[in-house]
DNA sequence: ATTTGTTATGTTATAAAGTATCGTGGTTTC
DNA sequence: GAAACCACGATACTTTATAACATAACAAAT
């Protein structure tokens, strides 16, 4: 999707929930976004500063927690990193691989396999949390 | 189980796998198992020091990522943290709960959840790290 | 138009998590 | 018994994340 694109949407996506894409919020997404793959949040905190001089690391992770919080980002804990979401929007059932060497991120749709993870989980009394999954391996051109 | 059956049955599994399962990394695993849950690596730090009046922090790392290795415990990305495995002989196919807000533990027997997700991860050329999956939400009682 | 409440941002400092590196002492292996 | 290897100790450091407090920006109410 391209960048412009994608930031309006995402600003309708923030609007329609009640919450603001901020000049600095979607800064920092844009930052992101033009990663095509998962940045760590001193990354972003570099590259803010050059963009404009200024910030510090809670400036960028409240932005970050930010974009979580409303969908736009998905945060990679294998990696420390963060990683746009393309679906925002719909309520998908999303299985989000990342590749832990050149963190390349591919999503798929695996709903049946989803729901059976949270089938499973009730079973025994638990509620998952996200309704993204996000795993980690390797893609095909790092693991030959 | 019981600890003592526990440890030494990791015992015995080291020494199947050619590795040794010395002093100080029986100890660090004999602390994790006390927790009964998630234990951070720097509460192991300190339980250590107070145990035996020394350590700095890459003897617990050292002694953690051997046990990781071993298959003797996992590590929870998404809380910073290391849960012991029951399950470290059979090659079961385990769902590994984890309550973010009280740090315990379920696991879980998914297998057809988690052969359905390998195969769609093989969809697109991914092939997934970790044998045992390991999710966190939130338990009955913490989420009540 | 000013006060007030609320939300976003700035700033400093520090906590928490993890790693690099180098030295030592003990086993194993030849 | 020398060489090679492995676990461990200790120091210092990097990376990641948050606490705490001050300020700014904006909207709603007076």
């Amino acid at each position: 999707m391209d960048h412009q694109i994608y930031l309006a949407a995402a600003k309708r996506h923030c609007e329609l929930r009640g919450s603001k894409l901020t000049v600095l919020r979607r800064q920092v997404l844009e930052l992101v976004l033009r990663y095509g793959g998962v940045v760590k949040a001193y990354q972003v905190l570099a590259d803010l500063q050059r963009a404009r001089g200024g910030g510090a690391p809670p400036t960028v992770y409240r932005a970050l927690d930010f974009l979580v919080e409303q969908g736009l980002l998905h945060k990679v804990d294998a990696l420390n990193g963060f990683v746009v979401c393309d679906h925002f929007e719909c309520q998908h059932a999303g299985l989000i691989l990342v590749c832990s060497d050149c963190g390349q991120v591919e999503e798929v749709d695996a709903a049946p396999a989803l729901s059976a993870l949270r089938l499973a989980a009730e079973g025994v009394d638990f509620s998952l949390s996200s309704q993204n999954l996000l795993l980690t391996g390797r893609c095909q051109s790092c693991s030959s």
